[in-house]
DNA sequence: GTAATTTCTTGATTTTTGTCAAGAGTAATG
DNA sequence: CATTACTCTTGACAAAAATCAAGAAATTAC
């Protein structure tokens, strides 16, 4: 659980060590394996899941296509939000793409959190501005980059990935199809 | 302030009278006109509007254009969600579309809020949540839709902004260009 | 290690969207 | 009310991106 408390340390600051304790020791290290899924849509998503290696990948599913909302490598968390506080049946669904380790708190125990911790919703709050920032980020790219600049970015900041996992996710998570991606590839690579 | 008021108990269901009374009294209701800025990027974002009545647009100016990210109409918030909470400058600039009626909170009492109210920093969580659901919603039209899907849906949930609003801004809202939106308006008109 | 499956690339073509430029319509100002 | 500034529309064209189809390349499964 080492990662797990250096990302709270990190992302909230000062946390009370004793807190800080309490906090990770309500997470549980799991392993999940490659094409496993956490959630299924449609089911309630009744764990918020930390990853502490591998990679989850959290998608939509229509009649004919799949679109990729998110990719969630080491130290990111993945879940279906909504579904998750609400209570409500996700939309979303999430599979491993590769044999993957993660810390998870069930809806429960999460609850707990607001009761052991004093300051927890303040934290809580402070997580989810982050999330909210990184999609209002993520929506002013969609309106005013092109699919080869966005591209570009994603690439800058996430070239690692590049070569963990199938491209198509990636294509569908900017927002492209597969061969319009192929091709912007290619011209960055010559 | 009795929109602010019905907005809270609608949004957060039960909540203590006193505490309600609390939470309202805080918010100062104030005029602004049409043309005026509320916030100007590079400044901090130091209070939180809701739109009693009228029109504020949230946008990022770039060197050749703006991008409105934003219009929030009656019964909807606005601000720079990130320079408020993490008191940095902020990226977007808002105006008035309108003659405009606000009720805002000063960054000052908006920390009292969670002295004053036990349960604010739930609230405010619950509050942020749907901020962030609203954003994964766009995104995925980002992800899944066409321009003319987008405006569709757009027009669908909004059409009396369409008569108040220069439509250059909601067509940047969508992610296209006035010319695009233009030709889109009229397939759906004939 | 080979067959089967999936993923990626490429070309040809169509559709969608953007750009530029001009003009019409509308609103704001003195 | 006339002039000035926006705003919206339209056309012609260019660029970007999607689609369809076929074949390579890579992975997975037996």
């Amino acid at each position: 659980m080492l990662e797990l408390k250096q990302y709270i340390k990190s992302y909230f600051g000062v946390v009370d060590t004793n807190d800080l304790d309490k906090i990770v020791s309500l997470f549980k290290l799991t392993t999940i394996k490659k094409g496993d899924f956490l959630l299924k849509s449609g089911k309630q998503c009744g764990k918020l899941s930390f990853v502490q290696s591998g990679l989850l990948r959290t998608f939509i599913s229509t009649e004919d296509k799949e679109i990729t909302q998110w990719i969630s490598t080491k130290g990111y968390f993945a879940a279906d939000l909504s579904s998750f506080i609400f209570e409500t049946p996700s939309h979303s669904s999430i599979q491993a793409l590769v044999d993957t380790e993660i810390s998870t708190i069930s809806k429960n125990n999460y609850k707990l959190l607001g009761e052991l911790v004093p300051k927890w919703h303040e934290l809580e709050k402070l997580f989810i501005v982050r999330c909210f920032i990184i999609l209002e980020e993520r929506i002013y790219r969609h309106l005013s980059m092109t699919a080869e600049e966005r591209y570009e970015y994603f690439f800058e900041n996430n070239k690692e990935l590049f070569n963990q996992v199938p491209l198509q996710y990636i294509a569908s998570m900017l927002g492209m199809t597969p061969e319009t991606f192929s091709r912007i590839r290619r011209k960055q690579l010559s």
